[in-house]
DNA sequence: TTTAATAATAGGAACTATTACTATTTAAAT
DNA sequence: ATTTAAATAGTAATAGTTCCTATTATTAAA
């Protein structure tokens, strides 16, 4: 995988957000920066970049999300505000869990807990 | 909702297999009771059943799989075979451990655990 | 039991996220 | 400098799903 500046700008976008970007909204951004960046060049690129484990994909319904953050971990997802936020569920030893339980050799689990948040659980309570 | 043959057809044939099919599975069996159904009928009342809580729908990477088991229960997929077996891990807690550890109001957790199956370890432990 | 209202349908067009294709450009090894 | 292959921009194609429309069928009411 040789350099470009491309791929590296896409790079710099994913890392430097906390909001589990779309391609698009990627896209939206390297065009701040490389105005002519083809979509496909995103893509392709997020896609490289997530095989090399340079970023972490995942799917929020029927869209792909990228993150900058490798590190295990699992996600609150609000139902009303949408927000996605990262949490760590590390010391469920879940494989483990899995592993004694089931006849299954578990190697990535994902999670996502759906609800809502401070925000909006606040709002609800005062009948907003 | 009033009755109609393509939505019981649909109905049954959901609730009778443990496959976790997709739209296009359901679509192929129905044809073989209503020749002329049509994708978009089999869409709109898999979309409906599971409003109604009568089937569940569930993302497997980019496609939609429906479930006749409405109870809550999570998911084992093989890397290998790709089957999905159901699992139940209940005894977890989760809702409970989220909420007192997180400023969030669970209401639904999905997990798939993604890894081999009893089969294919036995494969890779053979060398096969 | 006809009639009226409208939910559901078949068939096909449209939409959206993503991937594939291709001619051209670019990085970097020789 | 020259060469080679990776990367690109731009665009066409794909797959899963939803939307649209004229027609049909179910149910409630007269």
């Amino acid at each position: 995988m040789r350099q470009s500046f491309q791929r590296d700008t896409i790079r710099n976008i994913v890392k430097s957000t906390k909001c589990h970007p779309t391609a698009d909204w990627i896209y939206c951004q390297a065009r701040k920066v490389i105005s002519n960046i083809s979509l496909g060049t995103v893509y392709r690129n997020l896609s490289q970049l997530n095989q090399n484990g340079v970023i972490k994909a995942f799917k929020d319904d029927s869209i792909t999300r990228y993150d900058g953050n490798t590190e295990s971990h699992h996600h609150l997802k609000c139902f009303e505000c949408g927000d996605i936020k990262d949490i760590d569920l590390h010391d469920l030893n879940l494989k483990e869990h899995i592993k004694s339980r089931f006849d299954f050799e578990p190697i990535e689990i994902e999670i996502t807990i759906f609800g809502n948040c401070k925000k909006h659980v606040y709002n609800k309570i005062k009948g907003e």
